[in-house]
DNA sequence: TGTTTGTATTATGATATATAATACAAACAA
DNA sequence: TTGTTTGTATTATATATCATAATACAAACA
């Protein structure tokens, strides 16, 4: 699995592969029942601590991305049923985002086309 | 000025504070030239350390929000010169929000509305 | 002269982050 | 049975971040 971290950034680490991984679910990189890599296996890949990588799994169990088994290993549960509301923290961090925007000068046309674009994936 | 702290959040105070502050620049809470709250008054007024204060306008100088005069305090420079670029931070964090969108079943027209929705300002 | 401003310094405590080395129970293969 | 792999738990250590506290300073102004 492809992990690209930043050792420099004031991300924690386990944030970032907890990202990455979400980002690979959201891209279909993984689909519903498929198997995430080892904790071990991912660590040794990546070159940090098991026990870190391991708290990244522990956050993607707990917001429901993915379940595990001691002896299956972690399982990803794919899209889930839609929810009847837009999740508070992705519309509190979307206005934020929205606020950082307008102050440089970004009209809601062009924020919309970024928008538009990056749900499509498709080239900016 | 109003400033909602939640002091059991992970997000740090200062962070907390940076941020509704960007927003009320940008919702024109304040215009180029206002004046901030002076640190020791902000700080007083939340109930919470003048230096983590201090840190939060750190923060918003070294974006270049503001600027401050060790006489007159922290003036707001407003909105800035349209940047060519839309700046890799939001870019990267509106890619997130929307990988999570996604997960969560919210296809995209609703994820567009509720950006253009968020942009103007309407209620949800 | 006194006050207010952002800023700097020093100290302290709590929490978060990351690594390291083990150990454990469960489940499966040989 | 025996051995291996899985997530998980524990303990320790080191470093960094966060927040508070108490002062102090230079600059600017009334």
């Amino acid at each position: 699995m492809i992990m690209k971290l930043d050792f420099a950034s004031s991300v924690p680490i386990y944030q970032q592969v907890r990202d990455q991984i979400v980002q690979a679910i959201a891209d279909g990189g993984f689909s519903d029942g498929d198997k995430l890599p080892t904790i071990r296996a991912l660590a040794q890949e990546t070159g940090i601590n098991a026990m870190t990588v391991n708290k990244a799994y522990q956050l993607l169990k707990q917001e429901g991305y993915i379940i595990t088994d001691r002896r299956n290993g972690a399982t990803v549960t794919g899209k889930r049923q839609k929810q009847k509301e837009v999740p508070t923290k992705v519309k509190e961090e979307l206005e934020l985002l929205i606020a950082e925007a307008k102050i440089n000068g970004i009209e809601e046309g062009e924020f919309l086309d970024l928008c538009q674009k990056l749900y499509r994936r498709e080239k900016l």
